[in-house]
DNA sequence: CAGTGGTCTAGACCACGTT
DNA sequence: ACGTGGTCTAGACCACTGT
């Protein structure tokens, strides 16, 4: 029963290093992102077995367990007892779940409509720059959308993309409600995780008209920065949202 | 090596039951939970090592591992290599990390400091009597406070326990900052978790008069849902915050 | 040094889903 | 019947902590 020792490959250091070790698993797990991210395998798609990826990896079984454990805790994979472990897909219901926390005051949460106002291509703003990490020579999209609940209008939204990561957006004839899904497939882009900033606002004249509400009408603002895989944020959302019968929830553990 | 057989205690059921049963480990964990809860281990406490804890138990120290480890991701346990694993305590650093979602624009989080402004016993409301799940002979707790943040008032909040759960609790003459290391050290209910939810609203008169803002000026309303170690509601909040410099974080993953 | 939790392996059986 | 992931065990070595 040889007991394998701990070769960070790729990452030679002198002999004597003491620090920057990383378990097996850890590597295993980085291995098989690195096959999600480079799109050898697709959302939807039926990963090797356990054994068929320990051979591959040569480790353990235990030690593909635990890294596809960690990836399964991040929503990235799907396992199932008895038929496989798969790679996550966007559904709207996945989606509702992992990234849409408003919900009705009475009832269970849906997902919304949307009609997309406006599109368009511009130089990014500071703050653009700064949280979509882009330079003076780059440039965004921004899409505008309002959102309806049971065609009730309950958010104003404005999303900003960095065009290098988006090729071709403007050739778009429709924008689906789903865009997690749009960037997944038509870009192979997966978002992997989100940070949000809620603050209340009052409604602007503009937002007020759009959404048929009163002007200075208290709004929920919720900034979002979402992130793909390799943790690079890749889009920016600004929803501005009437609370008056609908809330955002969160679960502290 | 003799595996063991799986036998819910205490569940006795026909024997022929085909559904129902529990992962070695989870049971473990609810036996152990069981000790944190009738107060046998209490926060601080150095646990037994996980070998002794599987002989005690007649498991093998990966199943008790498995039980700690999930314990550990609810933030109920502290695992420290080399030392051993404790039961977690409310200090403010913890508190502040779990418990705490409202952060400056600029600059990092911090405990507010907070000023009572009346308490009170009367009848449960019936949103508080749904809420808490009480009954019409019960009686609840209120605390009325204003906290700030630098000096600056940042939000007023209504705090509502069940009066059968905080006996004495008007025998208090300060009520601390940190009221959930309180209900810990003075009545032993740990707060295991607790759901928020989020609205915009306007500031009403009386609340715009104690935080110094303007009448109408939009809040960030927070209500809060605490439970604890058995998930039942010991605390109802009802937060108004000021959100002009400070944010709500989530992080979606 | 001894004791703790952290990692890794190997092999067994179980529950589930498909064939 | 077969292959999958889920659970459980047992034993080994490593890294960290305090003596």
């Amino acid at each position: 029963m040889e007991n394998k020792k701990r070769l960070p490959e790729g990452t030679e250091t002198a002999a004597g290093d003491a620090i920057g070790f990383k378990p097996l698993y850890a590597q295993v797990r980085e291995r098989l992102m690195r096959r999600l991210v480079e799109g050898e395998w697709v959302p939807g798609m039926l990963l090797p077995s356990e054994m068929v990826l320990a051979r591959q990896l040569n480790v353990s079984q235990g030690t593909v367990r635990k890294a596809l454990d960690s990836m399964t805790a991040d929503n990235l994979l799907l396992r199932r007892q008895g038929r496989g472990t798969y790679v996550a897909e966007p559904e709207e219901s996945r989606i509702l779940f992992q990234f849409f926390r408003l919900s009705p005051d009475e009832g269970s949460p849906s997902f919304p409509d949307s009609r997309v106002l406006s599109t368009s291509a511009a130089a990014p703003t500071n703050t653009e720059k700064q949280q979509l990490g882009l330079d003076d020579t780059d440039e965004v999209i921004r899409i505008e959308r309002i959102r309806s609940l049971a065609g009730e209008p309950i958010l104003i939204e404005t999303l900003t993309l960095p065009s290098n990561r988006f090729p071709d957006f403007d050739h778009l004839t429709i924008i689906p409600n789903n865009v997690y899904r749009l960037y997944s497939e038509r870009w192979g882009i997966t978002i992997g995780s989100a940070e949000e900033r809620l603050k209340a606002i009052a409604a602007s004249a503009r937002d007020a008209a759009k959404l048929g509400c009163d002007p200075g009408e208290p709004l929920l603002l919720i900034s979002r920065v979402a992130r793909d895989l390799e943790n690079r944020p890749v889009e920016l959302r600004w929803s501005r949202c009437i609370s008056r019968n609908i809330h955002y929830s969160v679960n502290l553990r």
